[in-house]
DNA sequence: TTCAGATAGTCAGTATGCTGATTAGATACA
DNA sequence: TGTATCTAATCAGCATACTGACTATCTGAA
């Protein structure tokens, strides 16, 4: 019989639910949320870029980014600076501020992702990581 | 090296989000939400609770199960009634326009799961749900 | 019996994530 | 040139999910 509490999308909203929780607590250090920080960490990586290419790159809708950039710069980790070339949209940098914590968020996130898994098999975790990486990618 | 967006999380966040996005599409019909069609589900296997109990069969915070509620109530999907012997409490019924669309919710929270899984293998699905099942149920 | 502590639910505040409307600026074509 | 269309970002509004404060009520121990 289906049980609710046992279907894929069930079972999803409850596992990143626990994996945003996991990250929260690691993360108040920096005051940052876990969505925050991956924002950031894409920036860290590749900055100059608008908010719509960032959103791109971590999936995310515009007006979802531009809540977080937004706090972003209230917070200091990032610089917003008029596109001269296209003056709707900013070019996003990130601060020394940001370029601080950087490794420091790198290893936090590699931590939460270990422990999410830390009762997994290499095999579970492995076929894990492809069957969501199929439900990402599918349609 | 570590790619954020290949990471357990990112990848949770972002399944889940296709989840509920499906979801989303094929209960425009009830106006209801995913979440509150969860609850409702729930409510209509057993009904005559209160709202923690509630909270605890589907995992969420007090002050969530009391939104969620209060919108099947207006939406006419459930009824709270003032517990006698607890006037704290809120005893939850569902409605007969709840009961009327029970089969049909059920089927629908079927074909989406089946369509989030539509391309991976009977072993990779085992897994997957073996897999989450451990990380919620971890620590 | 009374009162301190526990409990059920709500509200305010914050963060994420979406839709749809709006504003400001860019672009393409008649 | 001018105008229609497109685009980047923001805002309002809604839903979910949490914390912490608060109200009303219940319970247990002195």
């Amino acid at each position: 019989m289906f049980e609710l509490n046992d279907s894929l999308s069930f079972l999803l909203s409850k596992c990143n639910q626990k994996a945003f929780a996991l990250a929260q607590e690691r993360l108040i250090t920096f005051s940052l949320t876990p969505e925050q920080a991956v924002a950031l960490t894409h920036l860290l990586k590749k900055d100059g870029i608008n908010q719509l290419q960032l959103g791109e790159m971590i999936q995310k809708d515009r007006t979802t980014v531009s809540g977080i950039i937004n706090k972003l710069v209230t917070l200091g980790y990032v610089i917003k600076e008029t596109n001269p070339s296209d003056k709707r949209s900013s070019l996003l940098y990130v601060t020394e501020k940001a370029n601080a914590i950087k490794d420091a968020m790198l290893e936090q996130a590699i931590e939460v992702n270990q422990a999410l898994m830390k009762d997994l098999t290499e095999q579970q975790r492995e076929i894990l990581i492809i069957s969501l990486k199929k439900i990402r990618n599918s349609r």
